[in-house]
DNA sequence: TAGGCCATCTGGTCCT
DNA sequence: AGGACCAGATGGCCTA
């Protein structure tokens, strides 16, 4: 766990306002801050786990590197996208052929699905990245 | 050493 | 009144 700051610690504000009061309600102002700031580092806690949730199911570039959050984010909108293209893409394929296609959906498997999309170094253009597929007969191609 | 990322504190706002 | 949520500020850690 990473250490306090020591400048902004557990005993609350000590802003004038509190310091004039008397000691009854200082005491329970510190005890509220305090409260209040166990509440905001369980909330962000929580937050943290729900984005290692996520980039567990999200593709991810130098397996060595954790993304960041703006990452994670913009890689699960990216890779939803990318998702829901292939079915859009199936379920036309499959109307104008008047018979379904068994689609092996291996092929968009986080492990995989760093072959299917460009990724943009600078980080900026996660959604414009391409996402080349072709159908040939029956076939999906990547 | 600068910049990116992060955890934490804090005060404000909204809701129950 | 108190809890949840949010955004700004701040300082620590890490890497190029």
């Amino acid at each position: 766990m990473k250490p306090r700051r020591t400048s902004c610690t557990d005993s609350g504000s000590e802003s004038s306002e509190v310091d004039s009061q008397s000691p009854e309600k200082y005491e329970s102002a510190m005890r509220r801050r305090m409260a209040a700031n166990a509440r905001e580092r369980k909330r962000m806690q929580g937050l943290n786990t729900a984005f290692d949730r996520l980039r567990k199911v999200v593709p991810q570039w130098g397996q060595d590197k954790k993304l960041s959050k703006y990452e994670t984010l913009q890689m699960a909108l990216s890779y939803i996208m990318a998702l829901n293209r292939i079915l859009t893409d199936t379920k036309k394929h499959n109307a104008a052929h008047g018979q379904w296609v068994d689609l092996q959906f291996d092929c968009v498997q986080p492990d995989n699905y760093q072959y299917l999309m460009r990724y943009d170094s600078t980080g900026q253009d996660y959604i414009n990245s391409s996402f080349s597929y072709q159908f040939e007969g029956d076939q999906l191609n990547i």
